[in-house]
DNA sequence: TGTCGGTTTGGCACGCTGTGCCATCTGGGC
DNA sequence: GCCCAGATGGCACAGCGTGCCAAACCGACA
C-alpha cells in the first residue's frame, strides 16, 4: 500500500501528489478563514467549499477542522526536530539545540518555512480570541515536545537521569514556543521588532544560562 | 446579584450552596465516567444523568464535557498559586515555589487536596489514550502558567526581564506538571514510588541546578 | 400564610460536528 | 480496452452545544 510497484515511481505516484495538495489546499483554505472569523466562526463545510472538496472528503484528510491548520503550526518544530536528530554528540546540548532551531528558521531548505511563519503568525493572533484555536496550539507543542524526548535523550547520552531529561525537553519547547508567541503578537511592524531567528536564540540563552533568576538568593 | 442582602447570609445562601453542590457533582460524574469508559465514549447525557440534572442544565455549569473536569484537575494548581501569591519576597524565588509547592500538597487547609489527587491521577490515567481528555489536561495547565506568570513577576522584582520571567513561569509549570505526570503513571502501587511532593520537589530543584545536562560541555 | 420578583431548572428545536455506509469515478497495471 | 484498488461524493445518523420559553423554586415582604 505505501510501497510504490515499481521503482522508477520513486515516492510521488500521480495519485500521491494530488493528495498532498489536496491536504495543503484544505490546510490553507482553513487557515485562511480561521485568521478571518476565528475558528469557532466557520464551519467545516466552508473550508471544504473553499478548498474544493465535499465535506465528507474534508474528514478524509483531517479528524477535525482544528486538526486541518495542526500541520502548519507544526511545520517549523518538525524540521527544527529533524535537524537536531541529525546532529552529532560531539557539540553539546546546548549548542546543538541553538543551531539546529537557527538552520530550522533560515529557510535553508527551501523557501518552505517562510509561508509556515507566515501561517504561524496569523493563527496565533486569531488564537488569542479563540479557545479552539489555543488548544490546537496546545496540542502540537505537547506532541512536539514528546517527539523531542527521544531525540534529546540521544544527545544526553545513555547515563542521563530520565527526569532530567523529560524536563529539559519541555524547557526547550518552551523556549520555542515563547519565542514564537512574542514575535507573532509583537506590536505589528514596529520598528525593533526581533525576527523569529533572534528570539528563539534569546529564549535558549536563557535556558543555558541556567534560569538565572531562580539563582538569586533572598532579594536581588 | 453577588452580594448578599444581609451580612448574616455570608457567602453562603441556601441558592449558593446548592449550587456549588451541583457543580461539583457534575464534576465527580464526569470524572467517575471518564476513568471508566473515556472522555470520547461517555455522552453528555449519561454526565448529567448520573449527576442527576437536566441535559441543559449541565451546560449551564460547564460549555462542554471536557471542561467538566477542569476544575478537578486545576484546584491543584490554584491552591499553588495562591499559596504563592501570599509569599513574601524575602526568601527567594527558589524556595518560594518549592515550599508553597509542598504546602499545597501536604493537605494543609484541609482534606480537599486528597481527593483532587486521586481524580488527578485517574483522570490523566484515562487520558493516556483518549485526546480530548489529554486536551483538557493541556488547558489546564496553559491557564496555570498564564496566570502563574504575574505572580512570578512580583516575586522577582520589577527590574527583572520580562521574557525571562515568562520562561521561569513556563518552566515551572512544567515542573509541576511532569512531576504529576510521572506520579500518575507510573507502575500501580509497586514499592518504591515516590509521593507527589517528592517528585515535584525533584523536578523543582532540578530547575533550581540550572539544567546541568545543557551546562556540559561537548561530551560528558 | 399568601403573594410577588428574580433566579434556577427543564424541555424543545435547531444548526453544526464527525462517522458509517454505499454508489460513483478515476488512475494505473495488465 | 479491461479491470481493480483507492479516492471521492452523497446520505443518514448520533452526539454536541445553544437559544428560547415555560414551570418550579427561593427569598423577601406584608
Amino acid at each position: 500500500m505505501e510501497q510504490p510497484r515499481t521503482a522508477r515511481e520513486a515516492a510521488t505516484s500521480l495519485t500521491e501528489r494530488r493528495k498532498a495538495a489536496t491536504q495543503m489546499d484544505i490546510a490553507r483554505a482553513a487557515a485562511e478563514l480561521f485568521t478571518e472569523k476565528g475558528a469557532e466562526g466557520t464551519t467545516t463545510e466552508e473550508i471544504a467549499a473553499r478548498a474544493g472538496v465535499a465535506l465528507r472528503t474534508f474528514y478524509r484528510y483531517f479528524r477535525s477542522k482544528q486538526d486541518a491548520v495542526g500541520s502548519l503550526l507544526s511545520s517549523g518544530g518538525d524540521r527544527w526536530r529533524a535537524l537536531l536528530a541529525r546532529a552529532g554528540t560531539d557539540m553539546g546540548l546546548a549548542r546543538a539545540l541553538e543551531s539546529a532551531a537557527v538552520d530550522s528558521l533560515s529557510g535553508a531548505g527551501g523557501v518552505g518555512e517562510e509561508e509556515g511563519l507566515r501561517w504561524t503568525r496569523g493563527l496565533l493572533r486569531a488564537a488569542q480570541e479563540d479557545p479552539a484555536l489555543r488548544a490546537v496550539w496546545y496540542r502540537v507543542n505537547q506532541e512536539s515536545e514528546q517527539e523531542l524526548l527521544p531525540v534529546i535523550t540521544r544527545l544526553a547520552g545513555p547515563g542521563a537521569d530520565p527526569l532530567e531529561t523529560r524536563l529539559l525537553a519541555a524547557a526547550a519547547t518552551d523556549a520555542i514556543r515563547v519565542a514564537l508567541e512574542t514575535w507573532a503578537l509583537a506590536d505589528t511592524e514596529a520598528d525593533g521588532n526581533d525576527s523569529p531567528a533572534e528570539l528563539v536564540v534569546r529564549c535558549l540563552r536563557e535556558l543555558t544560562g541556567g534560569l538565572r533568576l531562580l539563582a538569586s538568593g533572598p532579594r536581588v
